[in-house]
DNA sequence: CTTTGTGAATTATTTCACAGCA
DNA sequence: TGCTGTGAAATAATTCACAAAG
């Protein structure tokens, strides 16, 4: 059963809808940047248009927190980041380790939002023997070979995979085993985990791919352009852009 | 109307829903894997475990293209590799400028991944002057400067924004001024862009967060494990893990 | 008078399940 | 027979639109 889970839609739920789990990071970016300017409450209007949604869904997600706001007011900045912040599982710490210490490793490495929020690289791994010892971000790269060992004395359940795609249902495999359990996959591969084992991908391969397609049709449309007839409209045509910018569904990368 | 566009359910349609679209980049690169390895044809079934999805949701996408399966035999491998390029936009090239050459920036141009499928990295822009001239990945870096002529003289209308949060919607309007209509935004921050101008957006913090939300769900879990009794059981979550391995929704990156 | 919180309506996506073609 | 293609059913997500709280 992926992730198992007993389910209740029953009393108060603690069934936060995934669209919804995947914007709160943006809400809580949003928020702290209000934060650091020391604005004191914000409502969903303006909240919605800094995190490029309409105020609608906003609502709509936070209804499934509870109620943090006031009305004819709005919402109180600093109280909403906490409780985004508890609700993402943001006031505990994460360590994570990076596994393939290329060039996208190592650009993952230095990436500074890794630390502000939670998340703390705990241990880089590489299967270069050339590499091992060298510090990258000021860390320094241990072999693959002690892989389940860090795992375990880290305590660390969350990994990224930067490695090649031929290395990374390996790497996977032997994470999953040493008790990691959720993976961010950079590599352009399908990974297999067993149930309870969270994966998601980033693959800059499919992002171009799908924005190809888009391309396309606009190119094709020009011709087209002309022909407004008043039948049947049909077709939405929702694609990216919503309203605003919006940046959409999912995501990918290499490939 | 994002990215306008008129649209006709009429006839043939070509109304191919987003969610599908996300999805052909996966189908084809394991079709791509299969052409390689000279299989003739493939059952939905075969596909579809390759891909990470269920077999009648790949069904169901490819029958927004056509009628491309032989039924009691599955698809032609080379026949449906083509179609889903064409489709996606993927016989032609595409010129893509990579602006902010720091560590990601020289990691997405040195990503083979590009080359291979109808992109083409035709230019590496970034503001430091000290950048200027050297290359990365066998190409010079040019100066911000030259934005827009680099654009213009290289037909450009995808690129991809790899600069600090704070210079991101700058490049932006400067590339949407000068023809860009696709983005690829790998800096933390919501871009506005005018309609017509898709962004897709690939956030490192953001997937981590998800990631944290489940991870956090997970160990609360544990401690309620027991209790399986019939009354509020509450919270669904039905979160990622689909079926098999499925990676799902968005995608992200730094923050 | 303003802005939240939320049922209800709408739209999108997934899954089922099976008729029908090769 | 085996497997595709697809209506119809089931779920999920979004948007509307408004009652009610401050």
């Amino acid at each position: 059963m992926a992730t198992g889970r007993t389910h209740r839609p029953a009393t108060r739920s603690r069934g936060i809808p995934e669209a919804t789990v995947a914007r709160l990071p943006l809400y809580l970016r949003a928020l702290t940047a209000l934060s650091e300017r020391s604005v004191p409450t914000v409502s969903s209007e303006e909240l919605a248009a800094a995190a490029g949604v309409n105020s609608a869904k906003l609502r709509k997600d936070f209804s499934y927190l509870g109620s943090y706001g006031t009305r004819g007011v709005g919402y109180d900045v600093e109280y909403l980041v906490y409780q985004i912040s508890r609700e993402l599982g943001l006031t505990q710490d994460w360590p994570v380790v990076i596994v393939g210490i290329g060039n996208l490793g190592a650009a993952l490495a230095n990436y500074g939002g890794f630390a502000s929020r939670g998340f703390r690289v705990a241990a880089l791994i590489d299967a270069d023997p050339a590499m091992a010892g060298k510090p990258v971000a000021g860390i320094p790269v241990q072999h693959t070979d002690d892989l389940e060992k860090i795992i375990k004395d880290n305590g660390v359940s969350i990994g990224v995979i930067a490695t090649p795609a031929g290395a990374a249902q390996q790497v996977c495999d032997r994470l999953v085993a040493a008790g990691v359990t959720s993976i961010l996959n950079f590599a352009p591969t399908v990974l297999s985990v067993p149930d309870g084992v969270d994966v998601r991908k980033v693959d800059l391969s499919i992002e171009l791919q799908i924005l190809a397609f888009h391309e396309q049709r606009k190119a094709g449309e020009e011709a087209v352009e002309a022909m407004t007839d008043g039948l049947p409209a049909s077709a939405a045509a929702q694609h990216s852009a919503d309203k605003g910018p919006d940046g959409d569904v999912p995501a990918v990368m290499p490939a």
